[in-house]
DNA sequence: CCACTATTTCGCCAATCCGCCAAACAGAAA
DNA sequence: TTTCTGTTTGGCGGATTGGCGAAATAGTGG
């Protein structure tokens, strides 16, 4: 095994750790939606500014969002299109962007 | 917004924090190839028959894999085909079950 | 320049996670 | 029964993470 796998699979699973907190996934959520700025996700989100901005830098760090200035505003959108892929393949209601398809009814992941 | 979608969030998290280790990633691909037993994996890993037997129970907790009992092994499957599917589609080099389509090249993720 | 708004970074503490060792447990064989 | 192999579980030290409030930073308007 090449020491390039090892590398890459950090990376991925860094993707993976950063997805793996419901505020985070929420976020991930909202995003499929389009772009928000960060008022916006403290908005919907339970906790703070600061907290809200770390879960935002960690997305960041990882891949999946990137930003951009706006004026006075930060702006995020999702920077990994096939991460809303694999929720919907995960089936389940928090759905952004998935009520087109018929499928997606209870929390089963099939 | 219900609280089954923060039930069904917290469960996707799940999903997501358990494949948000490296070792645990490791053993995820080589799932792809098909079962293995416990002893297998514990060979492809780093660590020792005590990790190993805990990432699987992370994994088996997350729903992402299932336990079979083989006599006096004990083996473990892939209960989540899509998780595969996704990792394709993050790309790079360490896929255990995509050496049929022509991309994946470097461990780019687009 | 100062003040204000939007956002990030810093320090702290509680909670969780990781990997190891030893012990426990289950099943097959003697 | 005892013994052996394969696997899981409990406990410990050390590292990492999560969330909060305060402070720092960046850009805008007066």
């Amino acid at each position: 095994m090449s020491s390039t796998a090892i590398t890459c699979r950090k990376r991925r699973a860094a993707i993976f750790k950063a997805l793996g907190h419901p505020a985070r996934l929420r976020i991930v959520e909202e995003l499929r939606g389009g772009e928000r700025c960060v008022c916006e996700l403290v908005d919907i989100s339970a906790g703070g500014w600061s907290t809200v901005s770390r879960h935002l830098s960690v997305l960041k760090a990882a891949g999946i969002v990137e930003d951009e200035k706006h004026g006075l505003h930060v702006h995020y959108r999702l920077a990994l299109p096939c991460v809303g892929t694999f929720l919907d393949c995960l089936g389940g209601e928090p759905a952004s962007a998935s009520k087109a398809s018929g499928a997606a009814k209870s929390c089963k992941h099939a």
